[in-house]
DNA sequence: GTCTATACTTGGATAGAC
DNA sequence: GTCTATCCAAGTATAGAC
């Protein structure tokens, strides 16, 4: 609301753009390197080149800038997701392309900026509903998606899609924690191949199925 | 290894009892309830009714403190979790077993303080090689677990146990953090009613199939 | 073993010069 | 918009009295 006010005309930047996106690129790097604990508006801003009181004046607390930064990298993602889930044909294919941006988001830390702020908001009165509104849209897409491949098969009565796609959610967070750990990279690489192994064996199974089970 | 040692006997405990594990166990509950970031020596030492000072005497340092509350909760929940999952007769009941468990873990906070220690070992160096050392045993409990059951079963070929083992650790993490975010009690709660049909589901699958399906 | 007192450090946040 | 300077709160850790 306060921003993008001032002197300057509508369609140009009000010199917001410089350190403003600078400071929320560190916050990002700096949540993927130090964590949350070591999010502190002093090291962000050494890592943005500029002072610590600039994280106030734009942002008013860290706090803030976290969510800032939290809210950058869920719409860089999302763009990413969308666009490459639109590509597969079928769960197996969905399956491929979704390991495929995860090991993308492992290496870019998207996934570790948002479970860095999930952990953080145990210790930051009010957090954990800011953080918690930004993981929706999440569940959403995943439920949408596999709607989109599922609904129409078997699957999509044996197993509530509500459910599946909290628990993917849950699982891709929880893979991220463990994997952060200590180097067992190689579990995460492992889990990812196999699940690419099983959705091709859920794919046929749907194909050979009967529309309905008749089970539950 | 300095502890116990002093001017007491052998069997009797040189005092040390009290206080300690009072502090141990305020640290439990502080990283229940304030979170990683918020289980400040101060903190705790005021939860368990003794002076901030006596958290260095004892622990050497608020980590070493934390990790002695991780390896607290840890053995309680393995005992109870190794005594209920030996009652269980199929894949089936294990699911049903399980989920009751995890309630009491939901609700006496046992994963809480997991999911916590994982989240702040990322700014707490040399942290992360601590905790996850405590980790693994629960992925080969899971793992050992899951092949008592399976290991004679279709799925037993069909799926790499050691990844399942993984996923399950790093499902019951992820839904921990989701759980803790917001309300969204009730997520988690349909997930497990969830979880405990998919597995009605799969003993059945796995008694009418034959030993092998030659997949893979 | 436990407490008080204290040294030292870091972090959030604001005021005011430029 | 950006910087310097500063205040204040909170944390870790140690020394020393009891």
């Amino acid at each position: 609301m306060a921003k993008g006010g001032g002197s300057s005309r509508v369609g140009k930047r009000p010199a917001k753009g410089d350190t403003y996106r600078r400071l929320v690129d560190a916050a990002i790097e700096t949540l993927c390197h130090d964590g949350f604990g070591g999010a502190s508006a002093r090291v962000i801003a050494r890592r943005a080149g500029c002072n610590q009181a600039l994280v106030f004046y734009h942002f008013g607390s860290v706090a803030n800038l976290l969510l800032a930064a939290l809210d950058e990298t869920s719409a860089r993602r999302m763009d990413r997701y969308r666009g490459a889930v639109a590509t597969a044909g079928n769960l197996s294919a969905l399956a491929g392309v979704a390991a495929d941006i995860y090991r993308e988001d492992l290496d870019a830390g998207h996934i570790t900026v948002l479970s860095e702020m999930i952990a953080g908001a145990s210790s930051t009165p009010g957090l954990g509903e800011e953080v918690a509104a930004r993981i929706e849209p999440w569940i959403d897409f995943t439920e949408t998606t596999l709607r989109r491949f599922v609904d129409s098969t078997p699957m999509g009565q044996l197993v509530p899609i509500r459910d599946a796609a909290f628990a993917i959610v849950a699982l891709y967070l929880g893979v991220e924690m463990l994997t952060h750990l200590g180097d067992e990279c190689t579990a995460a690489e492992s889990l990812l191949a196999t699940t690419a192994q099983l959705s091709t064996f859920l794919t046929a199974f749907s194909a050979a199925a009967p529309t309905s089970t008749g089970f539950r």
